[in-house]
DNA sequence: TCATATTTTGAACGTTGGTTCAGATTATAG
DNA sequence: CTATAATCTGAACCAACGTTCAAAATATGA
């Protein structure tokens, strides 16, 4: 039998745990799943996740990093699409939102925020999930650099107003997960884009 | 004996244990933490702990609501001393910052949100924490309602912009939290207000 | 000081759940 | 078809920890 194949089923199999685990994990978080549960969701025998994750932690942090990787992916080839600055900040904001409503499950487990515990891997874990976020924090001042070369943009620090645009982004995508709501979530990028460049001062009176 | 002092010292010792498990729980989350641990820390037998707490849950769940709980009255108090709208706002975001610089622990575990579970005491404090976030949203609104009116601000959704601003002072905190950092939190205040009010656009050009 | 009530104590209990591993099942190849 | 290797299985093991409670310590009031 061609190991090829072979592999490729390996990574079937452990793609579906993986896909389990993750709505089940964003439900109720780390400490209350068993793996008996994600066994069982994923069809396989409580063994059979050990022939494809060390242990409890390695799945959950496993699954969290990899999709991470994906979004960060997703968004900044979105972004790098764009030529201009304020076309990359409004891609930013779009591909952010978009990601978060497919992946309503995962942001769950990320707006959750970080882990629990003290234990070698999810220290790591938690430690990953904060350099991701000051790589993403700096990936964004890179171009808002641009713009204040520009002249579009006004010059402040650019570490926080990064974070700021980032923190609009986050803030609305939580509200979303936390009102199982009406209307899209890729909606507000209109606001968070206005509110984020004008601010909500009223400059005419 | 005075039934009057009995009760005073009943709810030192039950104070001190909250401050204990606050401090242990903001280092390491609900689950890593044992009751042995804050018994240890606080100076108790471990069945002692049972005098003051139904069990775990019930510890861990009515430190963070009294916390909270302190949290909005304190900054609430400052904010409603203000008669104008510009002032409000300032003072908000004012409060809020001094209020995370004094309460480092309790804002860990504010921060990394909610709580795990489904039991029933772990998911009624997760509606609290969500009730009382919506609260503290609609708080802020009212005032921004009064600034539209005045003509301070522009006629943009108050939901919106409530939790635009609420989530500028929340990631400032949060990065504050994450990098024991050089200056203080409340010096961000300036940035956060400008920003808020004015956003990054250079108009000028 | 003594009898009684109150509070504290922590070893022991029982449950929960991650992990293991010997045996069953399935795949491979000659 | 058969022997061997690879994979899967889940009952059993074991450590961790929340909770209990009988006994000890302490406080109270006469």
């Amino acid at each position: 039998m061609r190991a090829e194949r072979k592999e490729r089923e390996f990574n079937l199999r452990r793609a579906a745990i993986l896909e389990q685990a993750e709505k089940i994990f964003s439900a109720r978080g780390y400490y209350s799943v068993t793996m008996a549960e994600i066994a069982n969701a994923s069809g396989f025998a409580i063994g059979s996740l050990y022939q494809f994750f060390d242990n409890k932690e390695n799945l959950y942090s496993t699954m969290i990093l990899e999709k991470l990787d994906l979004m960060f992916a997703e968004i900044n080839q979105e972004v790098n699409a764009n030529k201009d600055v304020a076309g990359k900040i409004e891609t930013l904001i779009n591909a952010h939102l978009q990601f978060v409503e497919k992946n309503t499950d995962f942001f769950r487990i990320f707006l959750r925020g970080q882990s629990e515990a003290l234990s070698e891997t999810m220290s790591a874990l938690r430690q990953k999930l904060i350099d991701g976020y000051f790589e993403h924090i700096a990936f964004i001042e890179n171009f808002l650099k641009t713009g204040i070369k520009n002249g579009l943009l006004r010059k402040l620090p650019t570490h926080d107003m990064a974070s700021a645009l980032f923190s609009l982004i986050r803030s609305a995508a939580n509200e979303w997960l936390l009102e199982p709501t009406k209307e899209s979530l890729v909606s507000k990028k209109d606001f968070i884009l206005d509110i984020f460049l004008n601010g909500v001062k009223n400059h005419e009176q």
